[in-house]
DNA sequence: TGCATGTATGTCAGTAATGACATATACTTC
DNA sequence: GAAGTATATGTCATTACTGACATACATGCA
């Protein structure tokens, strides 16, 4: 099984709406897992290209450690802002940040 | 004064880093309110063309009117967890998500 | 004018996300 | 195998976001 795979059925063990198993998933849910999944694998990709430690990100934002990988992990607890933030912060242009959620 | 450059600097009256000015806005923070700003308008457009009212989505997602005004005047205190999961509520579908973000 | 409908703005108690910290695991390199 | 570096996981007090509500503003229409 592919690690992306892998990682949205994990993301899955999330707080849904009323069907709360996997395959009753709407299209809604299933977008913003999706979408979830993708900003938290492009945050580690970019991280990685730059060649940035988790620690050094962590101070850019003003975060810890613990959060950013809690962010590439695609850990519910995470918002999408500070997955976007951080993104940001790595020099990601919205343009780029569209590609990164369009990709499939 | 074009109406999105207007909320744009409305926008700006945030809690921003460092340099308060708006004319010391970082690159990142510029980015931030920009993608906040697109989603807004987005959402705006997005439900004025399916023909909802505030009420009516509010109910969909199961918020309040407010929030949704809020949202779409670019409030300060509105996530984009919220206002991502009502643009797809709307049936905005990722690619389009991408669109409105990609837009300049 | 009064009334209905849609949107905007302010407040607030409850809840979810936050950074910080401790600690664990995984690789290197010596 | 100890020590160093990078990443992962769990907990918790503080902060930010939330829906709900009240109310104000705007427009249209009888």
């Amino acid at each position: 099984m592919r690690e992306s795979k892998r990682k949205k059925l994990e993301a899955a063990g999330w707080k849904l709406g009323s069907p709360k198993e996997l395959l009753g998933l709407s299209a809604e849910e299933q977008a913003y897992i999706e979408l979830r999944v993708k900003l938290a694998g492009g945050l580690k990709a970019k991280r990685q290209a730059r060649g940035v430690t988790q620690v050094q990100l962590a101070q850019s934002i003003r975060s810890s450690q613990s959060r950013v990988a809690k962010m590439e992990s695609g850990d519910p607890t995470v918002s999408l802002d500070l997955l976007v933030k951080s993104l940001l912060a790595l020099g990601t242009s919205n343009r780029e940040l569209a590609e990164i959620i369009a990709r499939r």
